[in-house]
DNA sequence: TCGAATAATGAATGATTATTCATAAACAGT
DNA sequence: ACTGTTTATGAATAATCATTCATTATTCGA
């Protein structure tokens, strides 16, 4: 097998597979986050990618699995991330903290997946429903962090937790989503210190 | 004109055009939270709403404008029941009471309702730039209640306003989306005062 | 350099489905 | 009952695109 890259005028030649896959797979997040999956065509997605359409089925079983393909791979990268970071704090409220300041940094530094998760992972759910969903396992996180945190006491014992990690969770997308929509133009990981603040002491004044 | 039903067998003849037109967009609805917008037909469409598939583009200029009729009808209806809600407050703490409340009943009273504003208002953001968002008029709301509590002193001045609205938004979309998921089997309102007291006071015990 | 194997191409195919429109039915005023 | 008007029908149209596959190009060991 060859190696080496080639410049051949505007085309580079790629070095293997994995890097054509990997290009395919971007060139594909490109598109859907542009146009929404549905409106995205394969040849779009090919163009953008520098190939032909019928190579796209060498890589893939067909568009939906393109999709597929990019969240879980996505998913896996960012959740090996978030548990690392998680893994670094020393108690429960460094861990939350460190939660989401990775979930806003990752998702700052890939807006396209940013604006595909917040999209299109209703439809995904709806063709494969084996997908490991980037918000379960993001839910099962945060559960252990609030029952360490309950038995440290820097957390109450009278919540109900599946409400407490909906409303973390579902903070930080709507943070996140108001990013998007003002096409991020500030630096949403900025937010992370003060969210975490709302999620422990609320809005009341003492 | 007739302001009459008949019984015809199966098919009861609808008083008149305003009848029919809501009867073809609660079918729709009814649809596109099953199959997703893409995924819906015009024909299923029709067909649950027993009319041709020619009779819809009597009432609707084409497809997106079917779910923009929707999304901006069921807006209209909801907002102005918000409204009231917070009206009913005698200060800010009830007024957010009152408007999550609300929020809550009318998402459990409309499924199909829910299920579509979760899945489809981006797709209709991009194609009709003019819909009076009801996320938008939903944040104007807050920003007032928000800048009431302060003045009040029920609320903490050194906040940061506009990340608070994302804050409690995205907070009870992610909890209307969990119960979606679990296809509504509980008493979605009765989330409303927990996360009430979780934006007051947070998850920290004292 | 050769040739078998692997990879890529892109025009042709076929399926889907939104939309139109010629025709028919229902209606309302007289 | 007659007639112009409004409303409804659903088969035919036309456009779109995902997918296929016969053909061509590239790779690589010998």
């Amino acid at each position: 097998m060859n190696y080496y890259s080639f410049d051949w005028g505007d085309t580079i030649l790629q070095k293997n597979k994995l890097e054509k896959y990997h290009k395919i797979l971007n060139s594909a997040g490109a598109v859907f986050a542009e146009l929404g999956f549905h409106k995205a065509t394969i040849s779009q997605i090919a163009s953008k990618a520098g190939v032909a359409d019928g190579t796209l089925y060498l890589y893939f079983k067909n568009k939906d699995d393109i999709l597929y393909q990019f969240i879980n791979f996505k998913t896996q990268v960012v959740f090996q991330k978030m548990n690392e970071a998680v893994e670094m704090g020393n108690n429960a409220e460094e861990k939350l903290r460190n939660l989401i300041r990775c979930h806003l940094q990752e998702f700052q530094n890939d807006k396209n997946m940013a604006i595909i998760f917040q999209s299109e992972v209703r439809y995904l759910r709806d063709i494969e429903s084996q997908i490991k969903d980037i918000s379960k396992m993001y839910l099962d996180l945060l559960s252990d962090i609030i029952e360490q945190g309950q038995i440290e006491g820097s957390i109450r014992q009278d919540l109900f937790v599946g409400l407490v990690k909906r409303f973390i969770l579902g903070a930080v997308e709507g943070v996140i989503s108001t990013w998007v929509s003002a096409h991020g133009r500030y630096e949403l990981v900025s937010m992370a210190d003060p969210l975490v603040d709302l999620y422990l002491i609320g809005v009341k004044g003492k």
